[in-house]
DNA sequence: ATGCATGAGCG
DNA sequence: GCTCATGCATA
């Protein structure tokens, strides 16, 4: 038993630099070194490597293993995840000899943490195994480019909320949204939040966005699905594959932890040169859709750029004038990235508009600025504060500026009702059939609900409130967007032909 | 980051 | 009673 743990079958093809490191310190006899070389096309990374497999001296201490047993397992290739600790007495050795073994290390986020990167670590090896000669990663976690953002979303809420750290991935989500986008609209793909439950099939739209884009597909999932399979979830241009054998970065802090270095992540290719910690590596990648012409999934242009704005052209991204919809989706990333960069949180910032111009704005604002969570109006609106804000943090930068604390008023508030997941769920069946329901329906819907009628109407004022911000342009669920009956009448929008 | 809540403005 | 902008409180 001991053996099991101690002495583990590895494939110098499953050697991840982590695991090299440290078997390297460990004074463990390396496999043969796997010779990596890098495709040309996709910047992937193989790694060839004798199939011999090696004795490995306990290394596990500090690994989490992860591994795969072959099929023969009657529920197929099953994969765990131990630490070394509950390893030692629940592992089961692999079915085959030839079982393939993947080992990393428990990693360590040195810095600000890269969203994505621990979920990634624990669900993006799988794939890796029973491929010796070839090792690609797929990272199902959070790279996807917000051209997939629907799928994202569908993904990240209903495929990992089950993981320990799905709220990592909702960030990271989030993040990758903020780095990269492939649509030219911010409403064209729903920034849905993290909610747990049911994504209504039924999308809203109503004022922007339109974007044909067929994202009703990612609705219907499995409710399960095995690793792998997510990979079939992201857009595979959205993020080069790389090997962990190919991390450079992985060298020991202090000799204290090993820095995760992210393949997918940081060796993603958005940024290729930076040298920097991965956190920044945001900072720089938006040359890459900067002036790209957002190709919709599907090739076609996004094509709502001008819906509900005035005719101007937007090369412009100036504060005066109506920003299009690229603009603020432009601007709100850049914001982003630049307040990261300075070092401010949305907090500060909403502060600081107070202190600058007065006009304080919670954390939850400039949250909701950033991630395109805003009406388009109100997007436009708190624009040019913030750009202000930006100009001024950016020449300022270095001195703190000052953040009066503006004393908060107090208010008594209501407090704040927490919705049971169940009824949830027929809340949202009734705003499927039902977003608006007479004052009469509500009452009975609270009564059989027991809830107050307020708070049901609240609800679905809320509900309301939410699909049409974050409705999918693309969305633009046929007939949906009437839905109220009280869609404004702009927005004649082309909607791109599919 | 987001769910539930508040309150202004409006019809 | 709705929409809309906004935020407290919390997951």
């Amino acid at each position: 038993m001991t053996d099991k743990v101690n002495q583990l079958d590895l494939t110098a093809a499953l050697l991840t630099p982590e695991l090299r490191l440290l078997m390297l310190h460990s004074g463990s006899p390396l496999p043969q070194e796997p010779q990596t070389r890098t495709s040309p096309a996709n910047k992937a990374v193989f790694v060839e490597t004798p199939i011999e497999p090696i004795r490995a001296p306990l290394l596990l201490a500090t690994m989490s293993i992860i591994f795969q047993r072959p099929m023969s397992d009657g529920g197929g290739a099953e994969s765990r995840c131990a630490s070394a600790s509950t390893w030692q007495s629940a592992w089961e050795p692999p079915m085959g000899r030839s079982g393939s073994v993947k080992c990393e290390v428990p990693l360590i986020r040195a810095t600000s943490p890269a969203p994505g990167v621990m979920a990634t670590a624990a669900s993006n090896h799988y794939s890796i195994l029973t491929s010796s000669a070839s090792i690609v990663h797929s990272e199902p976690g959070g790279m996807q480019q917000a051209t997939a953002y629907r799928d994202a979303q569908s993904l990240l809420q209903s495929d990992y909320p089950l993981q320990s750290n799905s709220h990592t991935l909702s960030h990271a989500h989030q993040w990758i949204t903020a780095l990269s986008h492939g649509e030219g609209t911010p409403w064209s793909s729903s920034p849905l939040g993290t909610e747990q439950d049911i994504k209504p099939a039924v999308q809203g739209t109503r004022e922007e966005m339109h974007n044909s884009n067929n994202n009703l597909q990612h609705q219907s999932r499995p409710p399960h699905l095995v690793h792998q399979a997510h990979g079939n979830h992201h857009d595979a241009r959205a993020w080069r594959t790389t090997t962990t054998a190919h991390i450079p970065s992985m060298a020991t802090t202090n000799g204290q932890s090993l820095i995760y270095s992210q393949p997918g992540f940081s060796v993603n290719g958005l940024i290729p040169g930076s040298g920097q910690g991965m956190h920044h590596h945001n900072l720089r990648d938006s040359h890459e859709d900067h002036h790209s012409p957002h190709l919709s999934e599907h090739g076609h242009p996004p094509s709502q750029h001008q819906h509900q704005h005035r005719p101007q052209s937007h090369h412009e991204h100036s504060d005066e004038d109506t920003p299009t919809s690229d603009d603020l989706e432009q601007f709100a990333k850049q914001f982003k990235q630049r307040r990261i960069k300075l070092g401010f949180t949305q907090a500060d910032v909403g502060l600081a508009l107070g202190t600058l111009y007065g006009n304080v704005f919670s954390q939850t604002t400039i949250c909701r600025f950033e991630a395109l969570q805003l009406s388009f109006k109100n997007m436009c609106k708190l624009k040019p504060l913030l750009n202000k804000w930006l100009e001024e943090a950016d020449s300022t930068s270095g001195s703190p500026t000052s953040l009066d604390k503006i004393a908060a008023q107090g208010r008594k508030r209501k407090k704040r009702t927490s919705i049971e997941v169940s009824v949830k769920g027929a809340l949202e069946s009734h705003f499927l059939k039902c977003p608006k329901p007479a004052a009469s329906e509500i009452i009975s819907l609270a009564d059989s609900l027991h809830l107050e009628k307020e708070v049901v109407r609240v609800w679905f004022c809320n509900r309301r409130q939410k699909e049409k911000r974050m409705t999918p342009p693309g969305g633009a669920l046929p007939g949906s967007e009437d839905l109220y009956g009280d869609t404004p009448p702009h927005h004649g929008v082309q909607t791109p032909v599919q």
